[in-house]
DNA sequence: GCCAACGTTGGC
DNA sequence: GCCAACGTTGGC
């Protein structure tokens, strides 16, 4: 089993949307980055953990945890010519982006990025390396541990 | 195949 | 809103 991390813009799509979604589940669409997609496809296994992350909010971090529960299949995304993932280079026959599907599992506290950043042991994470921005990374599973032991701790602890 | 221009991400 | 980082595009 590997492990993730996943970033969304709460505005967009919150863990507080997943845990009210459809059987708690929703397909990944909209991923337009060929290294993530990569991910997806090659990679992710049903039943991997991924990290739900909030970005580009006020306070971005950690604020739950999913599963991956779909392998990789065509984004549907891309062919809606009006939407705003249309992609004019894909096709029916030769897709280009992919999605998997991800299913609640809980909400953490929020782990901020800032809080991520003040653990040694977390320093190569790699969403807390300058100029990241893929939207999908993998996690070291000793990484993982020990931000589940620290989402687990009071805030004040 | 190089690389400048451009667009996007995302923290601050 | 700014801007650093970086992926993509397209002229040559």
């Amino acid at each position: 089993m590997r492990y993730w991390l996943m970033k969304s813009e709460p505005d967009e799509f919150s863990i507080d949307d997943l845990a009210a979604a459809k059987n708690r589940t929703t397909p990944w669409v909209g991923v337009r980055n060929y290294q993530a997609r990569n991910f997806m496809r090659d990679q992710m296994r049903v039943g991997d953990r991924a990290f739900f992350y909030h970005s580009s909010c006020p306070e971005p971090g950690i604020a739950g945890i999913v599963a991956i529960s779909s392998p990789a299949y065509p984004d549907a995304t891309q062919f809606a010519k009006r939407g705003k993932y249309h992609d004019p280079k894909a096709t029916r026959e030769a897709p280009r982006w992919v999605n998997i599907d991800v299913t609640f599992v809980e909400k953490t506290r929020l782990v901020s990025l800032a809080e991520l950043r003040e653990h040694s042991e977390l320093a190569r994470m790699r969403v807390l390396q300058r100029g990241n921005r893929l939207s999908i990374t993998p996690v070291d599973p000793a990484e993982w541990a020990y931000v589940v032991k620290i989402a687990r701790r009071n805030v004040s602890g």
